[in-house]
Order: structure tokens, then sequence, then C-alpha cells
DNA sequence: AATATAATATTACGATTGTAATATGAATAT
DNA sequence: ATATTCATATTACAATCGTAATATTATATT
């Protein structure tokens, strides 16, 4: 079992995060979309797109002169997967021990806990049913 | 301000493990430390040692014929930066988005789901208080 | 049709990382 | 004292990553 499959670099999760969020797009609509929120040469891009698409994260297809770009792997799977090799790298592969550090360090708000509290009741009794 | 200076790779983390848990350690100590968790070459180990002290990871004092390396961080310290990255990267830096995930996806034990709600609930306490 | 522009492809280049090999210097064994 | 071994230092090398520049091809404009 592969475990660690081609991992997404930090810059190009910022491309698949455009694209999970609102595809398929082409190539000058991820780079206008990024134009906000990064400071990137549009040729940056298209390399984070390549590489993106030799590591079959990213799906091609051609819609007359434009190529159109959508996700091959969902959000849910990556962010998973990340999280399992954030966890074993930092926490000894722990959630709990993780999860523990996490609340205590980490000084949720007041609401935050709330939260949390709401969605452990439930889960409990979804356990519990 | 610098947020993310020379962050420690996979394998030196390996590393910073064995120095945190009982430091100061020479290179042939840690070395052997990770003859039964990891294949690596001590040639590797040595690498890895070197960089994480041009890195200011880790310190040196001479004792006698033998270097001893000692953390110049703390694990404490690290993990959290590396948290910060984490959610930075996958959840657009977001704890709540995270940790309701977490706790969705991630399918606790029952035993797990006590232990976090006890923490909650004394986090809240102090909270309170 | 010729040229300008826009889309796509190819190439570049230094830093970091994983993974060592080689070289040197110091200490131990013979 | 010399050879061997162990500790430390220097060098290597391909893959990935951030950050593009350059080259080519296809389309739109005049």
């Amino acid at each position: 079992m592969d475990t660690n499959q081609s991992k997404i670099s930090d810059a190009e999760w910022r491309i698949m995060e455009e694209v999970w969020q609102d595809a398929p797009l082409t190539s000058a609509e991820i780079i206008d979309q990024l134009k906000d929120t990064t400071e990137w040469n549009p040729k940056t891009i298209h390399t984070l797109i390549n590489r993106l698409v030799s590591k079959e994260v990213l799906g091609v297809k051609r819609e007359g002169r434009f190529k159109q770009f959508y996700p091959l792997v969902s959000a849910e799977e990556c962010r998973k997967s990340e999280t399992t090799s954030f966890l074993k790298k930092i926490f000894a592969g722990s959630r709990q021990m993780f999860i523990l550090n996490f609340i205590k360090n980490e000084n949720l708000s007041k609401k935050e806990i709330e939260e949390l509290r709401e969605v452990l009741n439930q889960k409990q009794e979804e356990d519990n049913s």
C-alpha cells in the first residue's frame, strides 16, 4: 500500500483550492482567481498547473481552443492524507496526543469550545444508536 | 515578523524526536537510537544532524573527544509552528474548520471522545473562572 | 495574408531534501 | 610507531519546489 503518493506542494495546494472550489477552470481563470490572493507571475501558475497534471491530481479536457482543468482527487481525500502525514510526523501518528495538545495550546474561544462540544455530543449519540 | 523560519524536514524531525526525548546525545547515540526504527545509514544521520546544526535547531557542545547535541528549540514550539503551517495550508488557517473535520472524519473511538469531552469541560471551567 | 496577441510547451536555475560516499584527523590496538 | 578504527568534515547527486523566462503554436486583427 502506497501511503504517500505524489504529494501536493504548498504552492500547488493554492491552485487546487481554486479548482476544487469551482471546476472546471481554464488556466486564465485560475490565474485570474489568484490575482487577488497571491503575487504569482502567470508563468509560475502555469508551471504549477502543469506539475499538478503530471502528478495526476489535475485532469485536463480540451474545450475548443482552451484547456480546462478539473480535480482528479477530492479535497476531502487530500486533506485526510495530509492530516495523516502531519500527525505521523509531528505527533507520532497519535490523534489523541495531537488533539489534546491542540485543545490545550491553541486557546480556543468560548464559542469554538461550545461548538466542539456540540459536535462531540452528536458524535456520541450516533455511536450509541 | 518571520513566521516561517527554517523548517525541520520530515527526516530531520526524526532526529529531533530523539534529542528532545533525551538530550544531550552524541551522534553515536542518536545513530544507535535510530537503528531500531529506521533503515538509515549512519552517514545519512550525520548529514541530518549537521543540517539541524546549520539551521540552529540543534546546539553542539564538545565533551572531550565527542560532540554532544541538544535542542535549541523546544518540541512544543516546533509542534506549534508546524501545526500553524499545516492549518494554514490545508484548512485555510481555520482551526475550527479543521477540528470539526477531524472529529467528523477520523472516527474517534468512544474512549477518545470521552477524553475529549473531559478536556473540553475542564477548559470551559477554566474560562469561566 | 501578415502581424500581433494569446495559449501552451519547453527549458532554467538555485534551494531544500533524501540519501549517502569520500576524505581527513584523532585515538586505540598491536 | 604504525596500522586500524572511529569521529568529524566535505562533497555528491538526483528529485522536488519556488519562481519564472523563452519558444512555439494557434487565433484574432488589420
